[in-house]
DNA sequence: TTGAAAGCGCTACCAA
DNA sequence: TTGGTAGCGCTTTCAA
């Protein structure tokens, strides 16, 4: 009876005495009431708390930017609105639908989907609002799709490299991201811009190595050796540049690099790693607040946002040697 | 009705008949049921969920390796027991009385304290089990701290600038650290070990600068400038570096600077920065498994952990110039 | 303006 | 072994 009253007391409305709303809260300040969000989360069926998702949780953090910038434009946007942000392994592991509606999470923020059968099942059947990164539209389910231009920043980084003059330019990918949709989407791309500069390409130009252990020697050896590398992340083109160097391979000068995402990272590597930029922070803040403004607007439009991508040129990329 | 049953099926001893099982499920499969974990959680008065709290939040993640390493521990450890992890902002923002209680989490993994009255108080009241990350014993409620060993890694610091020849020698660490708990002890731990090696020092030697704006010149000026530099985190310490850099004040020959965590970060600064290290990743591990065995077990131990700290000379420190 | 009651979905307990 | 019932703490609605 008093709850109830401290309850609107709280609430918008108040339509108590003065009188009785002073007694109620100094008594409940005397007693250090807390309301208890659980019940009320369960009655409203509001939990003001997003899930994330990853595809491929392996180590959260690492040295490379993605990730602290991702976590930062996240945090401003749940911080200013009051939601809460929940990691959940479950999340990762289980099959996506067991987990999607289970009541905990009024939203969810899906990154570097894979597109498997059951994901996109689960998340077109999924009762709340979900919220793609990275994720380039056209495939998979239809929800609000967060990616940066991918076309646009392989098309800058290749006519970059063949500005310098190379020809024999190769794509490097790790076997995780390999399947996601963003890896798929910068593999195309790779392709189509190479076309656009008139060299023909196959799969013997797209390599797929473990980030730890790239192995730079295959293509460094035949008749025809690759003199540049396009590299999906910045983590593992950084893996490359020391793989590199321990090898007495020079960068530049025998071997061009390019990696993906430029954030400060890429001026901490030696040499510094030239990068296609994407603004990750910006479309991660932009990403959550749509997804909340979804939640709470209970509208629901499924487009596509894409960001530009820019191209930092530093000290990775140099003309290619000349081979007398 | 199905309902109970289809849990009971779910639980460790059924007592159900074969055959009724076996059509709950078929019919719980067909409907594509899914339990509703929030009604769950607030019957069993149990979420899985651990909340994570910093006194402080200004950016989570910057390029440091303190976040990344913190989170990898606290990720493996909830991602092996099943819990999942909340980041609220609510839980800095407010007066954390206002929170703690509220039903949403099992326990509080709390990362350096400030230990001001009311979130002491509010601590200490909790009806949750709390840990603390980065909170040295003795100040402070009485619940399970993880901390390094300040004063080791300060002496080391300190013998490593004094071998070298330095006499002068400052602490550095920025406004929102200071009043925490961790502050305190590394600016206490500073001064014992100045004061073990037979060096008098002051409060003058002790800067207060804010990461990004530090401001070297003070310290150069003077007829008695300082020598060398003990900085509070990696980050502000390499902030320091670039500044120098910046004004032409050469490192380690004008001027050395030792930082603080030693992650792989330290390798990528220019130059390499010699600093005092802590296991961050394993002390998150051992203190969110010690949380998430204290919330099951309800045991609720009040000791200290204490990790040993090392000192990894890279090339941020050099005998001080000879002043003729 | 205030009080009383119903019910969110689940689990624990007790009775059959 | 099974089914029924109570109740977690809150909000919403309806009656006084």
């Amino acid at each position: 009876m008093a709850v109830s009253k401290v309850l609107h007391g709280k609430g918008a409305n108040v339509r108590v005495g003065a009188e009785t709303a002073e007694t109620i809260r100094r008594v409940a300040g005397e007693l250090r009431y807390q309301p208890n969000r659980l019940a009320r989360s369960f009655r409203q069926q509001k939990t003001h708390t997003i899930g994330l998702v990853f595809s491929h949780f392996g180590r959260i953090g690492e040295l490379d930017g993605y990730f602290a910038a991702f976590l930062n434009g996240v945090m401003s946007a749940t911080f200013q609105s009051e939601y809460g942000l929940t990691i959940c392994p479950k999340l990762v592991k289980l099959s996506a639908n067991v987990v999607i509606n289970d009541g905990r999470f009024d939203g969810l923020l899906w990154c570097k989907p894979d597109y498997t059968a059951q994901s996109s099942e689960s998340i077109s059947r999924s009762e709340i609002p979900i919220v793609m990164m990275h994720a380039p539209g056209g495939l998979g389910p239809e929800v609000p799709r967060f990616c940066c231009d991918n076309e646009m920043g392989l098309k800058l980084a290749v006519e970059h490299l063949v500005e310098l003059g190379h020809t024999r330019i190769a794509f490097v990918i790790d076997p995780f991201t390999q399947p996601t949709s963003e890896g798929r989407a910068r593999i195309a791309g790779f392709h189509m811009a190479m076309q656009g500069c008139g060299i023909e390409t196959s799969t013997n130009d797209v390599y797929c190595w473990d980030v730890d252990h790239s192995g730079l020697w295959p293509m460094m050896a035949g008749k025809s050796p690759h003199t540049a590398l396009i590299v999906f992340s910045e983590r593992q083109a950084a893996s490359l540049l020391k793989e590199a160097e321990g090898l007495g391979i020079s960068i530049p000068q025998d071997l061009s690099v390019i990696g993906y995402d430029s954030t400060a990272y890429c001026d901490t590597t030696r040499p510094r790693l030239t990068a296609i930029s994407q603004p990750i922070e910006q479309m991660a803040f932009d990403a959550t607040n749509v997804l909340i403004s979804y939640i709470e607007a209970e509208q629901y439009p499924s487009r596509s946002f894409i960001y530009p991508c820019g191209l930092d040129i530093r000290e990775s990329t140099a003309r290619p040697a000349s081979r007398c």
